[in-house]
DNA sequence: GTGAAAGCGCTAACAG
DNA sequence: CTGTTAGCGCTTTCAC
């Protein structure tokens, strides 16, 4: 039988209720007994019952963290932020993945809820839904989108600017004379692809270039996919001077194609990823890409959760961690 | 107010009992009753309060997962795999990292003890300190090591064979007539460094070929410090025609010094990584490596975790799944 | 300083 | 088929 309060105050003839105090470090308490049960508590290998301590306390100390993919070391990242933060606000998470599924998603949400967490930090799916807008707009808890909005609730997302980081990309290529650029976008149901999309047109909009025919294809964001999709490209014939891709991980499989292909990056193609990923820079050519605060992002979901689980009146409001275009060698012009 | 038995009994008319048995599908309810309830829940928005229930329950279907290091997508891998099996299991999960340090190890033990998880996947440090092994053997809960073991505590792991691995690396490397050969090996407190460094002993002696002056290093597994052993090695004067290492990450690290130093791989240098992460097909050359079945490992220890919480009784039992050397571009001998 | 009593939301044991 | 009672381990309120 694990000890519990009970067994300590009888195994020192106080009152559970002192027995508590003490293990709570409340005031008003001799030091003698303190010491005492103390003992005795560490004795018996009392474990506090974190689980019906929370019963009574308004608050759980539990998160939820919703992933979208973790085989994707971006998310691995963005949480690993959000857990370094968490522990530092004594928050313990639960953790789960939808693989992109926006039902798995709600599901998730309800067990999580169910398990009284505080708050919750999702990466969520299927930005334009109305059913899943009301999903969240009808949730109990505190909750944040960490790197992605989901429209109509703009205000819960903590950001990464992809319009700016797809603009500074088309930008460059567009400035240094690329008019054939392959794009390879994401997946039509998270919000950062629209994102990212707009921000392309902006580029070409800004520097007064029309886009002539679009290269552009809709991938799921996999290694294979980008692969894939450049030999599409070349066996149809088209014609381009630089591939920009939707994050590192379509780049690598870019990459290898293009290399099979016997072209040469950056001087036949020039490639840009993005999510800067660590493993990027040791592509070769080591990869030009967008770098995203992962890690600070997860950090601050994390706090900006933390300040609505303390004070729920506070407004929304969201947030844009601004990125940056890493030069390395799979790109080539002035930059 | 959240909703709960209470206020559906009330709104209904029925006792908090029959509510609480309409909704978790207990026999012996009437139909017209069920539905009357069933719906009125539905309409409050009722969320059944796995706390509170848990505290009547023996279980809390909920486990806790230790991981090592959070940046190293090895250790994803292994998690999604528990994740999976968790889920089809119906178990959530609590998740922690340690970064490699042993007292952060206990204390997320105990917060999770706290909260009442059902059992344990660790992938734990300091296999050798007799106080580490003295706390695990204290748990309360049934536990599993993933991937990695504690002394005098195997029984408790699902491991991947560490030793048959990389034997076959070396046997592989002085089969082809390989005498110098730079081994960068794990940090000195996980069992795989040991494990594998045994499997490099007994490749010299199945050969009969005599380890002459070792080449050894053990690095904490960064791509940076496969990077700058190199480096060193080269400084130094060492002479090399292979590296073995520890990780695909440190081999990263590797084939870019490797590559500044204008040493071609696999001509100059073979080069031999662990693990086979989906990024090391993708590495120029791509990596030969050590396939180590991730996945499996964390989908067996859920597993297996599983069977120990539902028989307290079920003796444990060390399990090696097999791993293989997968042959790419960074290696050109004899198979 | 310390104790007694109530109750968080739920399930289980017993009753009818 | 349904209700009553007790209690999981803890914290809170109110006493003294």
């Amino acid at each position: 039988m694990r000890a519990t309060l009970k067994t300590i105050a009888e195994a020192t003839g106080f009152s559970i209720n002192t027995v508590s105090r003490v293990l709570r470090n409340d005031r008003r308490i001799s030091n003698e007994t303190s010491t005492l049960i103390k003992g005795k508590a560490e004795e018996l290998g009392y474990i506090p019952d974190a689980i019906a301590s929370s019963m009574r306390k308004p608050k759980s100390m539990t998160i939820g963290v919703v992933s979208a993919d973790s085989s994707n070391p971006f998310f691995s990242e963005v949480i690993r932020g959000v857990s370094e933060k968490a522990e530092e606000l004594g928050y313990q998470m639960l953790i789960g993945n939808t693989e992109e599924n926006a039902s798995k998603e709600e599901h998730l949400i309800r067990l999580f809820l169910s398990r009284k967490v505080d708050g919750l930090i999702v990466m969520p799916t299927s930005e334009k839904e109305e059913k899943h807008k009301a999903f969240y707009s009808a949730l109990p808890v505190p909750y944040i989108f960490a790197g992605r909005y989901i429209e109509g609730l703009e205000d819960h997302s903590i950001l990464h600017s992809d319009e700016d980081g797809e603009r500074s990309v088309f930008e460059y290529l567009l400035r240094n004379g690329h008019r054939s650029i392959l794009y390879l976008s994401g997946p039509e149901n998270v919000s950062n692809t629209g994102a990212r999309d707009r921000g392309m047109e902006e580029a070409f909009r800004a520097l007064g270039i029309a886009a002539e025919k679009k290269n552009i294809f809709h991938l799921a964001g996999h290694a294979e996919d980008g692969y894939k999709a450049v030999n599409t490209a070349l066996n149809r014939g088209m014609e381009f001077s630089a591939v920009v891709c939707f994050n590192d991980i379509i780049a690598m499989g870019v990459l290898k194609s293009l290399s099979e292909n016997d072209l040469s990056v950056p001087d036949d193609v020039e490639v840009i990823g993005y999510d800067n990923l660590m493993f990027s820079q040791f592509m070769k050519p080591a990869l030009s890409t967008v770098d995203v605060p992962k890690h600070r992002l997860g950090y601050k979901a994390m706090e900006v959760l933390n300040e609505h689980i303390e004070n729920p009146e506070l407004p929304y409001r969201t947030e844009n961690l601004p990125v940056r275009l890493v030069f390395r060698d799979s790109t080539a012009g002035k930059r």
